[in-house]
RNA sequence: UGCCUCUUGGUGUAACGGUAGCACAACUGACUCUGGAUCAGUUUGUCCAGGUUCGAAUCCUGGAGAGGCAACCA
């Protein structure tokens, strides 16, 4: 799936600091010839838009180079993960147009490797086993302003070390009680380089290797050993992980010293990690941690209700994949915190169904309009355009009669100069099929409006004014005699302010916007029964996108997500007065 | 009162010592059978103070502000 298919000069692109450095590696014959990156993603979450920018990052930069991107499960802590969220992160990665190939690893392939190289830091005097409660431990490690105090561990012999590091292994301490430690500088201004802990006892089994293993290497150990293994070259990661850098590095320099890094192209391969920003976006939230609260406290229908962030959630909503990819372009690459206005993501959206999306008309909110010089049953054709972007879309067929179902917000008793649609003594243009000149209407006690009635000119029939002469507003409707009853549903904004995150003290969750989805029916023109997912989103003309729901749609009945609205510069107007 | 990182319009970014540009948003106008789209145009910015230089967003010094690091999570 190539982007650059424009013929635009690759260099003229502006390159981001990331791209700068993996050039710069290029150039200097340090990669073997061969750009690997990696997307390494734990399996015990769904994937979210935030992901989407990594993985945009990784498979997009080995594929700017001509290299390739590895997927591999970080599964280094059996804890919470399990197979439904691996196979729900590789859809993601497939859904947004990626392919990993061949290359698909997991953490836990490398297990015996990895226990194999703590067995030899214990050897020569590198790692010890500690037995220090973890909150003599905390005591001990001290705090980034004051040295630590080494463990009375530390001095352990080698010999000693590898017996009690085999028992570990051998499944001889219980959770919790010892771990193996490597042994670098308890002084260090750097917390990650005082005794850092490279195995604990986990007892969980592993959702592929059950109860083979009953320790488990620590991120930071496993880590920079996937990376050498898989002769990753560049390894990018968010910045909460630049102080972990050194960490890294020092590992990678003990496979170096085992002569355990891999060759390429006559060249000895050492991983390098790097790290940006990473994505924030106004109005949601990105944690894991709060999504799944949603999720579990019944806030939001799952973890793919379409106001989630996630990718399954933007999926569902109708988010084109093309659309995600073309924002992440445009946000950039940088280590600046930033938060992202949602407008620009549903921008991108908007760009990309405007493009794509099949015209159709239907009616959110319905009122009666009556056209008193056509006779009952009798009933006219019209074309309407399918998508006016695109010519080769073409037309289809609009059947409609005496009476129609129209907007409320296009009728005005007493309009303002600057509305030009339906209220006494007005003619506007009912898309695709005539002229129609309001002559009057009925009301209820409370002053809603129940019918709209008027005349048509016939000689207008398509739509084209005999005389030629302009008129400003065109509105869409739905036959009465015709028109499809479909459930929709009108999502918005998941938050109603900014930065739900903002302050801590607030519980996040009463910050909802209460109006994120409201469930409504719409009028359709009978085309839409055939509605599916597969041909993607599709546009009610002046109302916005919607989505066949995945889930809850059935064949010839579908149910329709809001993926977008259109903009709307008329509520502006009125809003502006 | 430790270490590391960052600071460019409202927002996201570009400019690698040489005209501060782009996108989104906003505002004008043109056009239009979607008050959509499209097209043309306008408004808004280098955190502060010094220094180096013919010339600084960029280099140096100091300050201010923001973020990260003290899980046997990743």
């Amino acid at each position: 799936m190539s982007e650059n298919d424009t013929g635009a000069a690759p260099s003229a692109a502006p390159k981001h600091f990331l791209e700068q450095w993996i050039e710069d590696d290029v150039a200097a014959g340090r990669t073997g010839g061969k750009v690997v990156t990696r997307f390494p993603p734990e399996p015990n979450g769904y994937l979210h838009i935030g992901h989407a920018k990594a993985i945009c990052l990784d498979f997009g930069m080995a594929e700017k180079f001509g290299g390739e991107c590895h997927l591999r499960l970080d599964d280094t802590n059996p804890t919470k993960e399990s197979d439904e969220f691996a196979e729900n992160i590789k859809e993601d990665i497939r859904w947004l147009g990626f392919d990993w190939g061949e290359h698909f690893y997991s953490a836990a392939d490398y297990f015996d490797t990895m226990y194999e190289i703590a067995e030899r830091l214990v050897q020569t005097g590198r790692a010890y086993v500690c037995f220090l409660s973890q909150e003599e431990w905390k005591k001990h490690r001290g705090i980034p302003t004051e040295p630590g105090i080494p463990s009375p561990w530390r001095d352990t012999p080698p010999e000693e070390n590898l017996a009690r590091l085999r028992d570990m292994k051998a499944g001889k301490y219980k959770d919790g009680e010892c771990c193996l430690r490597a042994k670098i500088d308890m002084a260090s201004p750097n917390i990650h380089f005082r005794d850092p802990v490279l195995y604990r006892i986990n007892r969980l089994p592993h959702y592929h290797l059950g109860t083979k293993w009953c320790i488990y290497p620590m991120y930071d150990f496993a880590h920079p050993i996937e990376d050498a293994l898989e002769g990753v070259t560049h390894s990018m990661c968010t910045l909460e992980f630049e102080v972990h850098r050194p960490l890294y590095d020092w590992v990678v320099d003990r496979m170096d010293e085992m002569g355990m890094l891999v060759e390429r192209g006559g060249v000895k391969i050492r991983p390098h990690q790097r790290e940006f920003s990473r994505l924030g976006i106004s109005y949601t939230v990105m944690s894991k941690r709060k999504l799944a609260e949603l999720v579990e406290k019944g806030l939001v229908s799952g973890w793919d209700d379409p106001r989630m962030p996630t990718l399954c959630g933007l999926r569902r909503r109708g988010y084109p994949a093309r659309a995600v990819r073309a924002f992440c372009e445009g946000v950039g690459i940088t280590k600046f915190i930033s938060t992202t206005d949602v407008g620009i993501l549903e921008s991108a959206v908007r760009d990309e169904l405007n493009k794509s999306a099949p015209r159709r008309m239907a009616v959110l909110d319905p009122v009666k309009l009556v056209i008193e010089n056509m006779a009952p049953g009798e009933t006219h054709e019209c074309d309407a355009v399918n998508n006016p972007e695109d010519p080769a879309a073409g037309t289809r067929k609009v059947r409609f009669g005496r009476e129609l179902w129209v907007e409320r917000a296009d009728f005005m008793k007493d309009p303002p100069k600057k509305f030009h649609r339906l209220s006494p003594g007005r003619e506007v243009r009912l898309k695709y099929a005539c002229l129609f000149t309001c002559t009057g209407f009925s009301e209820d006690e409370n002053g809603n409006v129940t019918e709209i009635r008027g005349t048509w000119d016939p000689a207008s029939l398509g739509g084209n004014a005999p005389d030629g002469h302009a008129v400003r507003g065109t509105i869409h409707w739905a036959d009465a005699a015709t028109a499809l009853a479909l459930p929709v549903r009108l999502y918005d904004r998941l938050f109603s302010v900014e930065n739900p995150d903002a302050d801590p003290d607030r519980d996040f969750k009463e910050l909802l916007n209460p109006e994120s989805r409201k469930d409504a029916t719409a009028l359709c023109e009978p085309a839409l029964a055939a509605a599916v997912p597969a041909d993607g989103a599709v546009q009610f003309e002046r109302l916005g996108y919607f989505f066949p729901d995945p889930i809850d749609s059935k064949p010839g009945a579908p149910v329709f997500n809001r993926t977008a609205t259109l903009r709307d510069s008329w509520a502006k107007i009125a809003k502006g007065g």
